[in-house]
DNA sequence: GCTTAGGATTGG
């Protein structure tokens, strides 16, 4: 049998190559040579589509890469298999299998200089006498391979890990150092797992290349680590690199894609192995609390220490034993900030971008070992800085003290640098909030001292979130308080007053936090995303408009082309009152053909904007997934359920109206729309010595007197936002100092399919004014 | 050439 799957048990395979076959190394394969009675093994990196050649053969193509030998760079090569030996392989391959061949012909590679491959190729066939065997890494082999199959590789739980063993493992990080230079001659990066045995294993980790340590950016990733050694190290398991260590890293958000960060370009993953993920993720999820606040600089205090995900714009020498970053990440530091005196030709970056960011900016000294890394960094590049240590220290000069921001020397608690690839969903993320920030408003920003906290008024400040409680009940006030065990073991519905301290919350991007709301049939919806409206003003941009519409009795009408080259038509049909054009300011327009730049522009501009497109007979509103009214900064949406649009005409009801206020609520309501509301919705963790309860935050206005509508489109109340956040539950703190909430709270009854579930909502509480 | 670090902040 020319093509041979073979069942692997526990990693090792069951049924041996006949004795009479020796492997052969990558180097020896070479035209000329006698390969009799030779194999050669490599694991499938790559698969072409089984094709047929002029003279109707089949052919498929398969990579090899030789992992005996992975150091070797130039360890992969190109396998050409022919006739029944391509159909019967192309069908049972899967990327990661391992292919012995044996009864090869070698020949010179066309391809290698393209491909940089081995620079000769096998030939295989049956004709030929050729033999392939794949250990297939499969767990669902076509039923013409009847053979069951089990997994490569065995992954070894961390309570079963035994003294100078070598293992596979996986585990959640529970804590990590970013690589560092060590004192000896490689990079070292230290790395602790747990779990589902509620093992914990620390792992010592070195590497002369960077790239082969594990990518990890933050606790909660998880990893899988091939050829670890386990170690006996003060009467605890260790692991430490051996030879061949080669790791994965994944993201530890449940739901997140289940892509592996690996700087080694084989690697084995299956179905089996995204499953391990999947199930790690979701016991991680409910079973450790390591997802602690992302700091940014809106939210930083002194005497904390935090990591901070940011953009490098600058860097300086200042001496021997100490470096300087400039970084941003789009917020604010709310406290006058520390500036380090360095020589101005001593300081790297875009002179304009730091002059543009200079309120902005904080400047970070990193010292002794964090400094040879430091100098290495390339301006632009997103960086996670771990540990920083906020300093207050007043200057010579006068009685302003300000915010320093320290990484000191040593590697406690994780302190180092992190380059982020761009790829990284908190870079992502960073970016888009980066190009959001308007920097004439920062530099405004001076100028806004609600925000600015008087630096002798900080100690005062954080005593009194010590003490008080940083939230107020606006009614109730002479309930008295109740442990939260005695509400977890009460049912419900009730109404409790509780003292408690804000563990953690979720979303942790704010922003996440904003939904839309049907107060009529009660459903939560997403908030659209630009994209998606983008998308929907493309698609009614096709529709032309009806000339035949134009200019009735209660609007006027214009319509002119793009200059460009799509040639595109716009049309605005401004609304009048007593038969006259108001000033733009108090005029409701109807745009059709608009991008949503145009859009925009035209908010700013007139009272009210609702996207239209044509009909034979009147104008209608878009689909409901674009808002129906654009008003100021805020967009208007409908509810998909309980909407049912009239026709545009039925807007002209209000324009006869004496004083026209157009009033969101009213459009909508001629209109036949069901208004969705923006509100706020997060899970509080609460805890106050006797329990922790979860309860859920359900507010439009009332909690952080911020409107929700105007969160996503304004970054100063974002920022305020995050700010009241970081005073509720500021990053870096033990639970002791953490302040307390005084909140007022409701438990409900859930019915789902299996059982009823108590709920808890907070409400009549406020953020107490003088926090904000 | 066979070590480096082996988690546990606060100085400049």
């Amino acid at each position: 049998m020319p093509v041979r799957l073979l069942k692997t048990v526990s990693g090792k395979s069951e049924t041996p190559l006949p004795s009479h076959l020796q492997k052969e190394d990558l180097k020896h394969l070479q035209e000329g040579f006698d390969h009799t009675n030779k194999y050669f093994k490599g694991v499938v990196v790559l698969s072409y589509p089984l094709m047929k050649l002029g003279d109707g053969t089949d052919f498929f193509k398969v990579v090899l890469q030789d992992l005996d030998n992975w150091i070797s760079r130039n360890n992969s090569i190109n396998i050409l298999l022919y006739g029944k030996m391509a159909e019967d392989c192309a069908k049972v391959t899967r990327h990661g299998d391992t292919f012995a061949v044996a009864g090869f012909k070698v020949a010179k590679s066309p391809t290698a200089r393209e491909d940089g491959r081995h620079g000769c190729h096998l030939e295989v066939s049956e004709e030929a006498g050729s033999t392939i065997y794949i250990y297939t890494v499969s767990s669902t082999v076509s039923e013409t391979a009847s053979v069951s199959v089990a997994p490569k590789y065995v992954y070894t739980p961390l309570n079963r890990l035994k003294d100078g063993t070598v293992v596979n493992l996986y585990g959640v990080v529970k804590f990590f150092k970013p690589p560092y230079v060590s004192k000896g001659t490689d990079y070292c990066s230290v790395v602790t797992l747990v779990d589902p045995s509620n093992v914990k294993l620390t792992c010592t980790l070195f590497n002369g290349n960077l790239d082969f340590l594990p990518k990890i950016y933050k606790v909660g990733d998880i990893v899988r680590f091939h050829r670890i050694k386990i170690r006996e190290y003060n009467g605890q398991m260790q692991g430490i690199t051996s030879a061949g260590f080669a790791s994965l890293t994944f993201d530890g958000t449940v739901g997140a894609p289940v892509v592996p960060r690996t700087s080694s370009k084989v690697y084995t993953f299956m179905d089996e192995e995204q499953k391990i993920i999947e199930e790690l993720r979701v016991w991680a999820d409910s079973n450790l609390c390591i997802f602690g606040p992302a700091a940014k600089l809106a939210g930083v205090q002194p005497m904390i220490f935090f990591d901070l995900t940011c953009q490098l714009v600058g860097k300086a020498k200042v001496d021997g034993s100490s470096f300087l970053l400039k970084v941003w990440d789009g917020t604010k530091c709310p406290y006058p900030t520390w500036k380090v005196p360095v020589e101005a030709r001593d300081l790297e970056g875009e002179k304009t971008l730091l002059h543009q960011l200079r309120n902005l900016t904080v400047d970070i000294l990193v010292y002794d070992n964090h400094v040879q890394l430091a100098k290495s960094l390339k301006i632009g590049s997103f960086l996670r800085i771990y540990s920083i240590h906020t300093k207050q220290a007043s200057s010579d000069k006068d009685d302003v003290s300000c915010i320093e921001f320290h990484l000191h020397g040593g590697t406690c608690y994780g302190r180092g640098i992190g380059v982020l690839p761009e790829t990284n969903p908190d870079v992502k993320e960073l970016k888009v909030f980066l190009g959001s920030v308007d920097l004439a408003d920062s530099q405004n920003m001076e100028s806004m001292s609600s925000l600015e906290l008087d630096s002798t008024d900080l100690e005062s400040h954080l005593q009194r979130c010590q003490e008080l409680s940083v939230t107020v009940l606006t009614d109730h006030q002479d309930l008295k308080d109740t442990e939260l065990k005695t509400i977890l073991n009460s049912r419900a519905p009730q109404q409790y007053r509780i003292r408690a301290k804000l563990r953690t919350y979720e979303p942790q991007k704010l922003y996440q936090c904003i939904k839309l709301h049907c107060s009529k049939c009660n459903s939560l919806w997403e908030v659209p995303g630009g994209d998606d409206f983008d998308l929907i003003l493309q698609g009614s941009a096709v529709t032309a408009p009806n000339l035949e519409l134009h200019n009735t009795s209660w609007y006027d009408s214009v319509m002119w082309t793009t200059e460009d080259q799509k040639q595109r038509k716009i049309t605005i049909h401004f609304v009048k009152h007593d038969e006259m054009v108001q000033q733009p300011e108090d005029t409701l327009i109807m745009i059709e053909g608009g991008t949503l730049k145009e859009i925009w522009k035209l908010t700013k501009r007139f009272k009210c904007v609702i996207p239209v497109r044509s009909t034979e007979d009147d104008l209608e509103l878009l689909d409901l997934s674009a808002p129906f009214l654009l008003q100021g900064n805020i967009k208007y949406y409908g509810c998909m359920r309980c909407s049912t649009p009239k026709p545009i005409e039925c807007l002209s009801s209000i324009a006869a109206e004496q004083q026209p206020s157009w009033e969101p609520t009213e459009i909508a309501r001629v209109l036949g729309i069901e208004p969705l509301q923006y509100v706020f919705v997060m899970k509080f963790t609460l805890v106050d010595g006797t329990g922790t309860l979860n309860a859920y935050l359900f507010d439009y206005e009332k909690f952080f007197q911020i409107p929700a509508s105007e969160i996503l489109t304004n970054n100063f109340l974002q920022q305020k936002m995050q700010m009241t956040m970081n005073t509720l539950c500021p990053p870096g703190r033990k639970l002791d100092d953490l302040p307390w909430l005084e909140c007022f709270i409701k438990s409900y009854n859930v019915r789902d399919v299996m059982k009823q579930q108590v709920y808890y909502q907070i409400f009549d509480t406020t953020v107490a004014e003088d926090v904000v």
